[in-house]
DNA sequence: TCATTAGTTCGACTATTCTAGAATTATCGT
DNA sequence: ACGATAATTCTAGAATAGTCGAACTAATGA
């Protein structure tokens, strides 16, 4: 279903919420970029914006580690 | 707005049925490829199909010509 | 003009997604 | 253990998307 994981993930970047979080992860490269400072960025409610980071990491665009009480996430481009 | 029109075209192809469609039409090339020709490759009610390729062509992914009775398809790949 | 072929639009329905407040879990410093 | 901080899960309403039959429009040929 080679088919439908390149759906998943085009369907993951095809909303601009997520869009501008991945700009945002993109942009702070492998350093990647906690929770906080993203929400801080676009300025949105964090259950909002857990769901959203949620499903990037769903399609495998997106990647966690926890460091402490931050979770830095960062872009996968080998995944894409 | 050039971030809302990325996530425009990125979520039109999100979905498995467009998504197929628009390989249909990469796959048939310059000459493009008539609606019909694409309902019955992939077997969907017609309007099914008319309703995701009209996604396709406001995401100015897909442009139509008509000839005749029968309207011709293809993939917009400068739009891309 | 009538029948046929090619597609679209309408309408009704179901399903999924988005949003965000409230409650909860996890981790740390004191 | 307690308070503060970081983030997720729960829940539920509103909005949007997907599906498809039936009715409709457009173009052609007899």
């Amino acid at each position: 279903m080679k088919l439908e994981n390149a759906a998943k993930q085009l369907e993951a970047l095809g909303n601009p919420t997520r869009l501008a979080i991945y700009r945002v992860l993109i942009q702070n490269g492998q350093t990647g970029s906690p929770v906080g400072a993203i929400r801080e960025k676009l300025d949105i409610p964090a259950s909002t914006l857990s769901h959203h980071i949620a499903k990037l990491v769903h399609a495998g665009l997106v990647t966690q580690e926890r460091d402490s009480r931050s979770l830095y996430c960062k872009a996968d481009f080998m995944n894409m």
